[in-house]
DNA sequence: TGAAATGTTGGGGCG
DNA sequence: ACGCCCCAACATTTC
C-alpha cells in the first residue's frame, strides 16, 4: 500500500541540506523521507568517469559527510547500487513511498534517464543544478544563445526579479528504520579539498570575507588564493550555486553604489554565469560532447604523438608554467583556471594534439570534472566551441608565467626541480647558462627537461594548420 | 580571458 | 644650428 506521507529524496548532484528544493518538498510538514543515492554502473563505467579515482573519492567522502549531517537531524543516507529505474522501483515497492523528488540535471545522459523514469514512476523534478533552467533562457527568436555576453545579459535580467530567499535545511528529519542500504565505500580523498557541505560553506564564507573584493585583480594570479576554489563543491552540489549567487548579490546590495568592491563581486558572479552558459550549451547542443561545435573547425589535422602527449600529461614539457599546472592537477585534483587555459592552449596549439585528449585527461583527474563545463572550456581553448577564443590566439608560456606568476612561486611549488633557479630564468630555464644550472642544481635535459617543442616554431605550425581549415 | 609584427612618434646623439 | 639616424616607447594591425 502507498504511504503518501513517505517520499524518496533522490540525491544526484545535490549533496547538501541547505537550499535544496527537492529535500524540502520531500520532507515538508515533518514527513519521513528516504534520502537515496544510487551508484549507477552506467555512469561509473562511462568514458568520462570510469578512471576518475580522485573525483569518485571526493564523491564518496561527500556522501559520508552528508550521511553524518542527516544523522544529526534524525535521518540517514541510503546507498544502493544498480540501474536507477530498477532501484527506485524496488524501494518504492518495499517502502510504499508515494513520490520521488529530485533536482533536475541537464546532461544528455541524465535527461534520457529521467525521461525514462518519469514515464514509469512518480518522479517530481525540481529546481536543478543551474540557477536558471536552460530551457527557460532563449533569444528573442526562440533559439538558444551561443555567445556569452548576450547570454549573461539575458541571464541577469531574468535573475533580477527572482525572489532571493535561501531554503534553510530542515531541522528534523526521519528515515524509516527498515530501509536497507549498502555501506559507503572508502576512497582516499585529497587533502586539499575536504568533501562535504560544511567544508564548502567554510570556504564560501572565507572567500566572501575578503578575497571576493579583490577578485578582479587577483583571480589570475597563480600563487595567490584569489579564486574561490569552490568548483568541486558546485560540481556535486555540496553548495547551492543559487545560494552562492544570492550571497554575492547581497554583498553588492549592502555596499555603496558603484563602490569598487562591487566590480569585483560582479566579476565573480560572471564566473557563475559561465557555468550556467556551458550547462545551457550542452543542454541545447548535446552533440558538443562528440564533436566540435563549429563545423568549419572540425577538420583540423591533429598530430598523433604519444610521447609528447605523455609529457604534457605528466608535466614534463620543459615549459615550467605548463608543467606546474599539470602537476597541480595530478597532485590535488584541481588546477587554477589561468593554468587550465595555459595548458589547454599548449596541448592544442603548441603540440597540435586533439583537444579530446585534453578533455578526457581532465575528466580523469579533476575532482570538479563536469562534462558541460569541461567540454565548454576545452572547445573554448581549441577555438572550436561557442564564443571560443580565436584560432590565432596562442598563449606564450613564458610571458604568461611572467605576468601571472611574477615571483615564480606557483612554479616552484609544483616543479621543485626549479626551486633554486634564479627568478630571471624560472620561466625559461633553457636560457640559463650552464654554470647557473650547476649552481641551481638544475641541469636542463637532466634534472629538468629541455622544451619538447620550440614555442615560436610551434606557433607558426599551429597558425598554418588552423588556417587551412578556416580557408578550406 | 594574446602575442607578434608593423607602424608612428619624439628625444637625443652626432656629424 | 641643423638635419639625419637610431631606437625606445607607444599605437595599430595582423595572425
Amino acid at each position: 500500500m502507498i504511504k503518501s506521507d513517505l517520499a524518496i529524496w533522490w540525491i544526484r548532484r545535490d549533496l547538501r541540506l541547505q537550499d535544496n528544493p527537492p529535500l524540502c518538498a520531500a520532507a515538508g510538514q515533518g514527513r519521513a523521507i528516504i534520502p537515496l543515492f544510487i551508484l549507477d554502473p552506467e555512469i561509473l563505467r562511462s568514458r568520462y568517469h570510469s578512471d576518475a579515482g580522485a573525483r569518485r573519492a571526493f564523491l564518496l567522502g561527500g556522501l559520508r559527510s552528508l550521511d553524518a549531517d542527516l544523522r544529526k537531524r534524525g535521518g540517514r543516507l541510503i546507498l544502493r547500487e544498480g540501474r536507477p529505474l530498477e532501484v527506485l522501483g524496488r524501494i518504492l515497492q518495499e517502502t510504499g513511498a508515494g513520490l520521488v523528488y529530485a533536482a533536475e540535471d541537464y546532461s544528455p545522459y541524465s535527461l534520457r534517464r529521467d525521461a525514462e523514469i518519469a514515464g514509469q514512476l512518480p518522479l517530481r523534478l525540481m529546481q536543478g543544478v543551474s540557477i536558471i533552467p536552460p530551457a527557460a533562457l532563449l533569444k528573442a527568436d526562440g533559439r538558444p544563445y551561443t555567445v556569452f555576453t548576450p547570454f549573461s545579459r539575458a541571464w541577469k535580467a531574468q535573475t533580477l526579479p527572482l525572489s532571493l530567499d535561501i531554503l534553510s535545511a530542515p531541522e528534523k528529519l526521519s528515515t524509516p528504520p527498515d530501509v536497507g542500504g549498502e555501506d559507503i565505500p572508502d576512497g582516499a580523498a585529497t587533502e586539499t579539498f575536504v568533501p562535504g557541505e560544511s567544508a564548502a560553506r567554510n570556504r564560501l564564507e572565507l572567500f566572501m570575507r575578503g578575497p571576493v573584493f579583490h577578485y578582479a585583480e587577483s583571480r589570475d594570479q597563480l600563487a595567490a588564493v584569489g579564486t574561490s576554489q569552490l568548483s568541486p563543491y558546485f560540481r556535486f552540489g555540496m553548495l547551492s550555486a543559487r545560494e552562492a549567487f544570492v550571497i554575492a548579490q547581497n554583498a553588492i546590495r549592502s555596499a555603496e553604489e558603484n563602490a569598487p568592491e562591487c566590480r569585483n563581486v560582479e566579476k565573480w558572479i560572471r564566473e557563475l554565469i559561465w557555468r550556467e552558459f556551458y550547462i545551457s550549451v550542452l543542454f541545447h547542443f548535446p552533440h558538443v560532447l562528440g564533436k566540435e561545435f563549429s563545423p568549419t573547425l572540425r577538420r583540423v589535422k591533429w598530430r598523433k604523438d604519444a610521447a609528447q602527449l605523455r609529457s604534457w600529461q605528466q608535466g614534463s614539457t620543459g615549459y615550467p608554467l605548463v608543467d606546474a599546472g599539470m602537476r597541480e592537477l595530478l597532485g590535488c585534483g584541481w588546477m587554477h583556471n589561468r593554468a587550465r587555459m595555459m595548458v589547454a592552449s599548449f596541448l592544442v596549439k603548441d603540440l597540435l594534439i586533439d583537444w579530446h585528449e585534453g578533455e578526457s585527461w581532465f575528466m580523469r583527474h579533476l575532482i570538479d570534472g563536469d562534462p558541460a563545463a569541461n567540454n565548454g572550456g576545452w572547445q573554448w581553448a581549441a577555438g572550436t566551441g561557442t564564443d571560443a577564443t580565436p584560432y590565432f590566439r596562442i598563449f606564450n608560456p613564458v610571458l604568461q608565467g611572467r605576468r601571472f606568476d611574477p615571483k615564480g612561486t606557483y612554479i616552484r611549488t609544483w616543479v621543485p626541480e626549479l626551486e633554486r633557479v634564479p627568478l630571471r630564468y624560472v620561466h625559461s630555464p633553457w636560457e640559463m647558462p650552464v654554470s647557473d644550472q650547476w649552481k641551481a642544481g638544475c641541469r636542463i635535459g637532466k634534472d629538468y627537461p629541455a622544451p619538447i617543442v620550440d614555442h615560436a616554431q610551434a606557433r607558426e605550425r599551429a597558425l598554418e594548420a588552423y588556417q587551412l581549415t578556416v580557408d578550406g
